[in-house]
DNA sequence: TATTATCTTCAAGGTTTTTACACATTTTTC
DNA sequence: GAAAAATGTGTAAAAACCTTGAAGATAATA
């Protein structure tokens, strides 16, 4: 599957070039010319990289890295666009969470290389490898196995995903549509109602097991969320 | 669901002109041509954006400004509509809280899109994201979780959407037909009384959590509110 | 290709939320 | 202070929403 890239600058101009420099390769390119609009595809579409533009007019990028992580997505990686010699903002930068940047002007084959780099990172990432226990519940992601007491848990690909998804945001509630944009895709068209399907399948399957808390949380209205809590 | 626009100036040609610009996007355009007419409407209907002209008789926009931040909504963006030149007076709207200006003569392209970038950024505000506390209440409206000494308040739908309309508005009166026509759309047609049942329960629940205060307040005649006052 | 596993759809039945309404209580008006 | 108006409250119906099971569709595997 192909990756996604958003990127971000007031610049048409720049935008062109960035789209440019990266059109050899397969990505599945979007854009967005102000921070507004960021936040906006943010939620309703999703992304596997945004290159982010620092300077922008408005909402510029180091706001709309700071509401990224702090409200939304904390874990789609970002790199960001800096002006020659712009130090201070490249350290703060980072330190709010950005993954990486790039000094404008850049070389093509560069650009390239820090967008693979990253890409290849974020998906052999620790977040996204590690496992990691959360309500006596043992998560070993890259195996696509939970267990308990050292019993596997037999989920499925798209039942690992969700769970994957609620179980490390948690606290958050996710919408059915939501859900679906993440797990399945840019434009899913289906049933809404397959995501309770599947969460149907993931309680089973844990009391299969013998787990009986209710992890997995209905919000009336809402979605579904794994509330915060003691683990 | 459409934005709610309400145009301010006081020569209809203009007001025409705007409504024109607008009317290729599907939002629902009010209009208003004086400055004591507006802060009547925004008290009693409820707009996504207003574009104000500076220039009026009377009452001018500054003034329709200062009272609508200081007294009225402080959140609801304003747009100024200004005369050529006139930077000072640009300056001195957006120090008092406009969210942008538009000079006249303006093109329509420009004003679409600084109608719909200022909505943008309304809609993903920090406000709308961000956790606060009110009175010893902590509130997280991403999640729709109020909490009082860490232990959550379950809330439904309703009654969050009513409580956190009271919380982030403190010190402003909301008609029951105002909360209706807010949180259940424009052309609610059910029973008015709808509205005391929810407040009822919310003030139920607070009690049930050992949370003592009166939050919110009955205006006898009026609606309900939650009072301002130390947090 | 046949077989199996997984995913999706659908609808019935159950649960929660929302609404309506009747009556009690409070506030205002005269 | 009595009548009228507005609000508070408990209950129950109505509506909205969720769960569940089963069956069809799709994808993966042998």
């Amino acid at each position: 599957m192909s990756n996604r890239i958003l990127l971000v600058d007031d610049e048409q101009e720049m935008r062109k070039l960035l789209r440019v420099c990266l059109s050899p390769y397969s990505f599945v390119i979007d854009e967005a010319s102000n921070g507004e609009e960021v936040l906006d595809k943010i939620i309703t579409e999703s992304y596997d990289l945004i290159l982010l533009d620092i300077m922008m007019p408005e909402l510029d990028g180091f706001e709309v890295l700071k509401t990224l992580r702090e409200h939304l997505d904390n874990q789609i990686p970002v790199i960001l666009l800096t002006a020659l010699g712009d130090t201070e903002r490249i350290i703060e930068g980072l330190k709010i969470g950005a993954d990486d940047y790039i000094v404008k002007p850049f070389e093509p084959k560069e650009l390239v290389a820090r967008v693979e780099s990253v890409l290849r990172r974020a998906k052999h990432s620790k977040s996204k490898l590690e496992s990691f226990v959360v309500k006596s519940l043992s998560f070993q992601p890259k195996n696509y196995i939970v267990s308990y007491n050292n019993k596997a848990i037999p989920l499925t690909k798209k039942e690992f995903q969700i769970f994957y998804r609620l179980v490390s945001n948690k606290g958050r509630v996710y919408s059915r549509d939501h859900l679906l944009e993440l797990e399945w895709g840019i434009e899913y068209e289906g049933d809404t109602r397959t995501v309770d399907t599947h969460v149907k399948n993931i309680r089973e399957k844990l009391k299969g097991v013998g787990y009986e808390n209710t992890i997995i949380e209905t919000v009336w209205g809402i979605g579904y969320k794994v509330p915060e809590g003691t683990d």
